[in-house]
DNA sequence: ATAATTATGGATAAAACATATCCGCAATTA
DNA sequence: TAATTGCGGATATGTTTTATCCATAATTAT
C-alpha cells in the first residue's frame, strides 16, 4: 500500500462519474479537460479503474466511462486499491535471520512479530477507507460548493456526455 | 507518513537495547554486528531515536546506546515518527483548484474532503501502533525462540556491553 | 465499406526519492 | 594526550514515481 497521485485523480474522476445522468457516458478527454491533467497520463488511471470493475468503458464514437455500480457502492479503499494494488505498505526485510545470532528457518515460519503489528494497523487504515463511500465525498462537497459552480458544472457534464443505451 | 527499511532495524535496536542490564550501554557498532548491517548507515538510524528522545546516546570510551525509557512505554509509532517524521502518507494535490470549474479560494479554506478521509484512516493506523510497545514484541519473540538461542544472545549482549553508572 | 471517435497497453524519458556510504568533527573517558 | 564513540553533513547509487508518447483494437456514424 501507498498513496500515490494518482489516486486522488482517480477518486476525482468517479465523483464527476457519479453526476452523470443514467445511461450517459464521459470521454476520457473530457474528464482530463475537467481536471485539467494531460490526457495520455490520466488514462492510465482509468484504465486502473476499468480492470478493476469500477468503471466501464465503451471505445468508439459517443463511447466513454461510466461508474459500474451505484457510487454508495465504491469505496475510497475500492479506489486505492484498482491503482495502487494490494502490496503492503510494510515489507519486512526478514532481519530476524541476519546475524551471528539470526533465527533459524524453524523458527521463521510464521510472519515476523513486527510485521504482523505493522499489518495490524494496515487493516485499520484499509477498513476506515472501506467505510467512505465515493457519495460520502459527493455530499460533503455539495455542502460547500456554491449553487451557482453546482449548476455550471452539472450543465457541463450533461454536455460533454452521449447518451448510451 | 511511510515506512522505510530503517524501521524495522531501529525496531530491533530497541528490543535489543532492552535486554540490556540495568545502566549499562551497547556501542552502535556492537549493534551493527548483531544486525549484521554496516554501522555508518545503521548509526543514522541510531541517531535517529537519540533525536527523538527514544534512546539516549553516549560518547567516548565505554559509551553507546540504551533506552531513554522503559521499553513498555516506547511504541512502534513512536519508533516510526522518530525514522520517518510525521509528514502524512496522503498529501492532496489540491486537484479542486484545478480546470474550468476550480474551487475559487474561499471554498478551499478547509481541507480538501478527500484528504480528510485519508487522514482519518492514517490516524486509524497511528493508533494502532501507538498501543503496541516495544516489550510486546519482545513477549511475542520469546514465545518462538528456543532457550538456547535466548541465553546465547543474553550473554553475547553482556559482554558487548560496558557497564555505565 | 469507410471514416471518425475512443479506449488499451506497451515503451520510454524525466524527475523525485530512498538507500547506502564516507569523512571530518565533537564529546568523553582512560 | 590518546583512544573510543556518537554526530551530522556531503555525496553517490539505485529504485520508484510520474509523466508522455505511439501504435493498435474496438465501436459507431455516415
Amino acid at each position: 500500500m501507498k498513496i500515490g497521485k494518482g489516486v486522488e485523480r482517480a477518486v476525482h474522476c468517479c465523483t464527476i462519474l457519479a453526476l452523470l445522468p443514467a445511461g450517459a457516458a464521459l470521454p476520457g478527454e473530457a474528464l482530463a479537460e475537467f481536471l485539467d491533467v494531460a490526457q495520455p497520463y490520466l488514462a492510465k488511471q482509468l484504465q486502473a479503474l476499468s480492470r478493476a470493475g469500477i468503471v466501464t468503458a465503451q471505445s468508439g464514437a459517443a463511447g466513454g466511462y461510466q461508474l459500474a455500480r451505484p457510487a454508495q457502492d465504491i469505496s475510497l479503499w475500492d479506489v486505492t486499491e484498482a491503482l495502487e494494488g494490494t502490496q503492503p505498505l510494510y515489507r519486512s526485510a526478514e532481519l530476524r535471520r541476519d546475524g551471528p545470532f539470526g533465527a533459524p528457518p524453524d523458527e521463521c515460519l510464521d510472519p515476523c512479530h513486527i510485521e504482523t503489528a505493522f499489518m495490524q494497523a494496515e487493516a485499520e487504515y484499509r477498513r476506515t477507507l472501506q467505510a467512505i463511500p465515493i457519495t460520502h465525498i459527493l455530499h460533503k462537497v455539495r455542502q460547500t460548493m456554491s449553487e451557482d459552480r453546482r449548476l455550471r458544472i452539472r450543465k457541463w457534464i450533461e454536455n460533454s456526455s452521449a447518451e448510451r443505451v
